[in-house]
DNA sequence: TTGCTTAGGACAGGTTCTGTCCTCAATCGA
DNA sequence: TCGATTGAGGACAGAACCTGTCCTAAGCAA
């Protein structure tokens, strides 16, 4: 039946006698078959008469999905995307997914998978949190998910580097950041991990019988062990420019309020203001800083580089 | 034995006895089951002793995926983001990949993975080629593999809008943009259009035989039609920085050439001098623009803008 | 060495599947 | 309207397969 969820799959539109030569099956046997596909959930459509035939249609269920090579790869590198936050909201989905699929890939699509990876630049190379190696995520995801205990190097906020053993819970993705919620062996405590400050993580092949947090979930945990840092600027913009258009290129990354019908306000949290400096340098539109006073600073050096650039050509 | 593969899935280890108990079946059942899966071709490995179980591994083949809706959900995301570009070279695998993936979603998952989408933005607000819906790229990349007709609206260069109704061949992504290679039946003859172009696709229902192409493929058809249009500007910039450091900002839209230790000459060819600009100004480094001249105006224009940002405080 | 797990043969009994034959019904084109 | 072509599905005989039971063998960790 494998087979014929299989065929169904691959072409949208079969007539029953072929389906039934490819199978080599009686004609009545293939109707048999799917009426337990039918029977399982499977959405099945039928077309009689002249130019009939079969169709699988989306059903109450996601059938299993047979995916050819090049498919299975693709799918792997949109998650990874999608696991690095070009998808907000489904990182941790994206993760599970990832790690399910990568786990079941045969070794040839699984290098092919990786020598893509390295030779795929960052969708955005000015990332606003730090870079997650996909990897990582996906062996500490797999370990989360089979209970199996695992050790890696960490280097902690005082740049201190330990060797940990630890019982991986949940992965959990806050504000930008990857954070693993373990229970550390040598510790003897549940202890949340910045996934970027991972490395070289091993799977140790031992199993162990998963913990009680002390927390209602894992990400009141992650935010317990939170000091509220603000982000290092919040920036104020008036730009003298429609609302709208602005929020067309500032897309998810700050917020537009509209103060007058071609004016607004554009806030933003950032920890660095190479990118808001970027935005305002492409914004074809005067504009006034109201904070911080180091993107003025910024702005000027900008300007200053911008101005020089175009004064060089008429020294030639 | 789809339920024994489903198992298998969703976990990495299971002691035989617990899958035959989950499976309501003899253990002697239990382990005829897996060997029927090993004759399938899936890798199935086994340990004896204390502690032992079953556990599926990446084999020769990938098995066919078992996904929780939010799994499905995620891949969806994920290969629409690629779809779109964001991982080079695989907009056309992604684009098969999210069709088959579509075709069988459950409604249900479908209109969430539609509302993701409306509230997602474009992971790159200042596009290099047009947006393309991923809906309308969906719905043609299903009717191709199909060989079903459909109907849309189509705005050509110069701006007519005309119905089509065309037998789709192929989906062709080339230089940032997608065109549809298609047998056009009003006009009796092969066309191909720009998918940016495209609007309100529907299917038929009526399948048709596929044609042969008057090319060797669809991409050769496609770049028969093009006159070559080289892209609007050359940019070539000196900046006065190493080359890496550059590299990692530009990404893999500029090269990036050192021509002394902490110089190099940075390369685009771009349709919009925005991004550039935003480029250059981001750049803590000085650097000389050798073409084009309307590169030098465009980076006055935005110091003039951020040098009065700066000097605005100043007047308060 | 012992206990715990998987591996797999032999067997009886029961269950399921298959192909054949057939009627019925829906669809499409002439 | 009619004929051809497709799917739907019942009845039947025969074959094939599956299951659980019982058992021995083997690998692994304590």
């Amino acid at each position: 039946m494998l087979s014929l969820l299989s065929l169904l799959q691959t072409h949208r539109y079969w007539p029953g006698d072929e389906l039934a030569a490819r199978l080599d099956v009686s004609g009545r046997t293939l109707r048999r078959d799917i009426e337990r596909l039918r029977d399982l959930g499977y959405s099945v459509d039928a077309t009689r008469g002249v130019a009939g035939g079969y169709q699988l249609r989306a059903g109450g269920q996601l059938p299993p999905l047979l995916l050819e090579d090049d498919e299975a790869v693709a799918i792997a590198a949109g998650l990874r995307t999608s696991a690095a936050g070009s998808v907000g909201g489904l990182e941790e989905t994206s993760v599970q997914a990832l790690a399910k699929v990568v786990a079941l890939m045969p070794p040839r699509l699984r290098r092919r998978m990786d020598a893509l990876a390295s030779q795929t630049d960052s969708p955005e190379p000015w990332s606003r949190g730090p870079t997650v190696d996909a990897a990582i995520l996906t062996t500490l995801a797999q370990a989360c998910r089979d209970d199996e205990s695992i050790t890696f190097d960490y280097v902690s906020r005082d740049a201190d580097s330990t060797h940990r053993r630890v019982e991986p819970h949940r992965l959990v993705s806050l504000g930008r950041r990857w954070y693993l919620v373990a229970w550390d062996r040598d510790r003897q405590d549940w202890r949340s991990f910045r996934v970027d400050r991972v490395s070289e993580p091993g799977l140790t092949g031992q199993r162990f019988r998963a913990r009680d947090l002390p927390t209602e979930d894992a990400l009141t945990f992650v935010r317990a062990g939170f000091r509220a840092i603000p982000q290092r600027y919040a920036v104020r913009v008036r730009v003298d420019a429609p609302a709208d258009r602005v929020s067309t290129t500032v897309g998810r990354w700050g917020d537009v309020t509209p103060v007058a019908d071609d004016a607004c306000l554009l806030e933003m949290k950032v920890d660095s203001l190479e990118w808001p400096v970027m935005l305002l340098a492409s914004l074809d539109a005067p504009f006034a800083i109201d904070a911080p006073d180091e993107l003025r600073s910024a702005c000027a050096a900008a300007a200053a580089r911008l101005g020089a650039a175009g004064a060089a050509r008429t020294l030639r």
